[in-house]
DNA sequence: CGAAGTCTTGAAGAGCTTCAATACGCGTGG
DNA sequence: CCACGCGTATTGAAGCTCTTCAAGACTTCG
């Protein structure tokens, strides 16, 4: 690969950086999440993994990077759980993406340069900054994995599109049900579920914030699935009784994941 | 520039092109909107000149691709108006992206390979199509301008963000009034708006599937803008007779349009 | 000239929000 | 150790926003 050198050179702490058996477990995360969509070369995989700084660890309902920043990095996630919001204000709140493990959760900050949202964490979680700097070099470099982190935002905005239909087309009902579709299948891609069952450490505050309703009619949609036998929800864990019921009654279909592997 | 050779071998169509004034007037607009957020290099404008097909022109509710569909080419819009748009099963439609002249209207199926999404024209429109072929050269020998095109999706998904915004969390007047500032400095940004007055080629059904609301509904908030002064829409111009209280009412802040011209 | 699309208005009712109050679990400091 | 505050979940009731249904006027177009 030409230019290895220099992108080694503009990240000396890396290339002196041990990564713990665990630390590589967890970005491991990230390579599954893009290997979901295309196949990696060994190149493209070492120089990815190059330009991941260090594993840090982070407590629920930390803040990442703030509206109106110029961040000098984008964040990997690489377990737990990120939101990104917006403010108004009237003192709302509607958040405008989930992430799971293995998402590049503010990669577009890389070239928007401005940040205009918030971005958190939901739950305790380990990250990883990628410099822009890297990313750049990376992009003079890997064409290939360039096209693969582009897709990684390509999809986080196909999720978007479909949010939107969710606020401005579905029933409170819907959309919720809707929504455990979704993360479900999204956790069931870096294996995080098992068996329709699934950890998802939010209050029923941030579902309201994500469905853009109120906390009590939240509340009273999620005792109708509940009462529909079609999820249980105590706590952390969700489990989905019935997938088949859920999915028809969301309307749901994961075409807009794009899940499928292939040359891209 | 390496590789130029292959770049016109592989679209030996486009070489022996030949464009008219009017043409050449057209495909302005998507360099005037790429200009806006980062400098061209010559050879670069050159490269994407190549890249961009002959222009056609199409009526307005012209259908440009559909849902489950696998393009092998992405459209440039160059004049007119067109919409992306989700239908469900119910017989809704969700409307979940406008394009104005200089936008590529769908360049996320370049990556995304299968449509979740419709795409028809609005209006009258002229278009160019790109080949995803001369796009995946094109990753290969000008990192900078991918970069740009990468933005440009990347913008399309921050507008998207700031609709679910509008759809989750603010009233039917503040999220029409949004919709008008937000189509205001878009059109303003390709030199098509006059004096706060400008082309909007939409039924109110359309503007109904844009905000997520009943057409009576839209129609009566319509009004209700009408009353209180701020515009005027009659037929196809509309004029915005109070800019700063128009703002103000949507609580409308620029910010995610990204309009600074910087390097990226 | 009829058909189809658009804009408009009124009225009834569904869906959702807001207000208010209770209960529960958790961690903290007295 | 318990009291307290805080965040969370829950429930009932009142009321507003928006949808649905229905109908009329107007324009465009074949």
């Amino acid at each position: 690969m030409r230019n290895c050198v220099n992108l080694r050179a503009s990240f000396a702490f890396i290339g002196a950086m041990k990564r713990t058996e665990e630390d590589l477990r967890l970005i491991n995360a990230f390579f599954l999440r893009l290997e979901q969509h295309d196949k990696l070369r060994a190149e493209e995989r070492g120089a990815l993994l190059d330009v991941i700084g260090p594993v840090e660890r982070l407590p629920g309902g930390a803040s990442l990077v703030r509206t109106g920043e110029r961040p000098g990095a984008s964040t990997l996630l690489l377990s737990g759980m990120a939101s990104r919001f917006r403010l108004l204000s009237d003192g709302g709140r509607q958040i405008v993406a989930i992430h799971v493990a293995g998402d590049f959760v503010d990669l577009h900050s890389f070239l928007l340069k401005e940040m205009d949202h918030d971005v958190a964490t939901l739950a305790p979680s380990a990250i990883a900054r990628v410099r822009h700097e890297a990313l750049e070099e990376l992009t003079r470099n890997y064409p290939h994995a360039t096209r693969l982190l582009w897709l990684l935002t390509l999809i986080d905005a196909a999720i978007m599109r479909e949010w939107a239909v969710s606020l401005g087309r579905r029933t409170a009902l819907e959309r919720m049900a809707h929504f455990f579709c979704e993360i479900h299948l999204r956790l069931l891609a870096v294996g995080l579920d098992g068996n329709d069952t699934f950890e998802l450490p939010i209050s029923q505050v941030t579902l309201s914030d994500i469905l853009g309703l109120s906390v009590v009619h939240t509340n009273k949609q999620l005792q109708d699935l509940r009462a529909r036998e079609l999820i249980v929800w105590n706590g952390s864990t969700v489990r989905l009784l019935d997938r088949e019921r859920l999915m028809k009654l969301a309307d749901f279909d994961d075409l807009y994941l794009h899940r499928r592997r292939e040359p891209r």
